[in-house]
DNA sequence: CATGATGCTGCCGGAATCTGACAGCGGTCC
DNA sequence: GGACCGCTGTCAGATTCCGGCAGCATCATG
């Protein structure tokens, strides 16, 4: 690996990395030494590359970047088609589109050999089980969670009691058999999370909620012991 | 002006030119002799960049290497990136890195806006069912069905009856709970599905199958009565 | 507050790579 | 056919790179 190679390769790494990432970590996998990892990210600094580093923390790339991203590998075409089919399968409609949509729109800036595995793919997406039917559009919970808009709900649990409440929803989860949206419930002052088949009525209130989406959903993660996403 | 320096600006110029642009040109704008121009052509050949020369006409970059700007709307951002958790989540791990790599290809090429919608997407995969174990790589399987290699298996059946066989790997299809490899049997001389779970091995073979693998996919899918992929 | 983890910089000797000049071959276009 | 062009190998000298070592400073955590 020339050492051009391998300045290309950190940078590429460094995109990757969504947390601070240590300059060990990042000498492990471009085989180099740990000093050598500094004067590496000193030359990506020089060729105008903003990666900041911080002591007893680590490297990240801030937005800013001196080169376009390199052109999708082969595997990088299947991880996004298999992901776009599974989408296309398993949320609503609207969002199915959008994922046929991006697929398309990535096509189209593939050179030729790459739109064809995109098109060849051998990945595919089987059929999952039935799901409990939604009487709420999917898209509108969405639409309320991208817009940070308190919801109306109207919900029957388990045992069939019916509760009103003013939730601020702040994420959809995808299970194989439900979906789940996740909120803090204004009526129980907690979190909570309700099954969208169990949810008779969702309307879209004009208030926007105090605190910002990513805020809530990082607490609940906290809440919930539950791992960062990739 | 360091090494990488001069390639990068090497790069961008290419990029900047339309028309072929000559060597001595080129030596000329970065400040080297025309052997080193040579070399450095070379160079960013190596890196992977799609640079041909032809004598008596001068140096192109090819589209390809670069990914070119892709933008998205925000309901297709929330389609990429609920695709892109779910095959981290539920792929195995090199093609979970590569649903990362390629998610990280596409932030790396929006205006901040956009950025923020997908890093703050409140599109969730909850966590699956357990999964059987699996005894052969699935990334093996993958480079298989991908490179059209005929595949050695050792099969265990529902009823624990063990067949060696030799197969035209064409799919992989993704169930909640369990991976199904597609393929054409040469032993049973007819199209076969076979659970990741129950395979005990699997050897590649140098050889290639005699059909296309779409070819194959979509003999499947006729016989299956199955609709066509998006 | 102490400690571990981390970033950062300089120095050194030896190894590796790069450079320009020169030589020579083959292809394209007018 | 001639001008222009890409391409490759060789060489001596110049330049850069590498890992190890040393030492300093900052951040996060128990």
């Amino acid at each position: 690996m020339s050492r051009s190679e391998r300045l290309l390769s950190l940078l590429e790494v460094l995109r990757r990395h969504r947390h601070p990432v240590s300059g060990r970590r990042l000498a492990e996998e471009t085989g180099v030494s740990l000093r050598t990892l500094y004067r590496d990210i000193a030359s990506l600094q020089a060729l105008g590359a903003t990666v900041e580093g911080e002591p007893g923390v680590g490297y990240v790339l801030r937005p800013g970047y001196l080169l376009p991203p390199l052109m999708f590998s082969p595997e990088e075409i299947e991880a996004l088609v298999l992901g776009m089919r599974w989408v296309a399968d398993r949320a609503d409609d609207p969002l199915g589109r959008a994922a046929r949509g991006a697929l398309a729109r990535i096509a189209a800036g593939l050179p030729a050999a790459l739109r064809t595995d995109l098109e060849d793919t051998g990945l595919l997406v089987g059929p999952g089980a039935p799901r409990p039917p939604e009487t709420v559009d999917p898209a509108l919970l969405r639409r309320a969670i991208r817009a940070e808009r308190k919801l109306d709900l109207l919900y029957r649990d388990e045992a069939g009691r019916e509760t009103r409440r003013v939730i601020w929803p702040f994420g959809l989860a995808f299970f194989d058999q439900v979906r789940v949206l996740l909120g803090w419930c204004e009526l129980r002052g907690d979190f909570r999370h309700f099954r969208t088949d169990r949810i008779l009525a969702a309307t879209p209130r004009d208030e926007g909620f105090p605190k910002r989406r990513a805020a809530l959903l990082k607490a609940w993660r906290l809440r919930e012991g539950m791992p960062s996403t990739p």
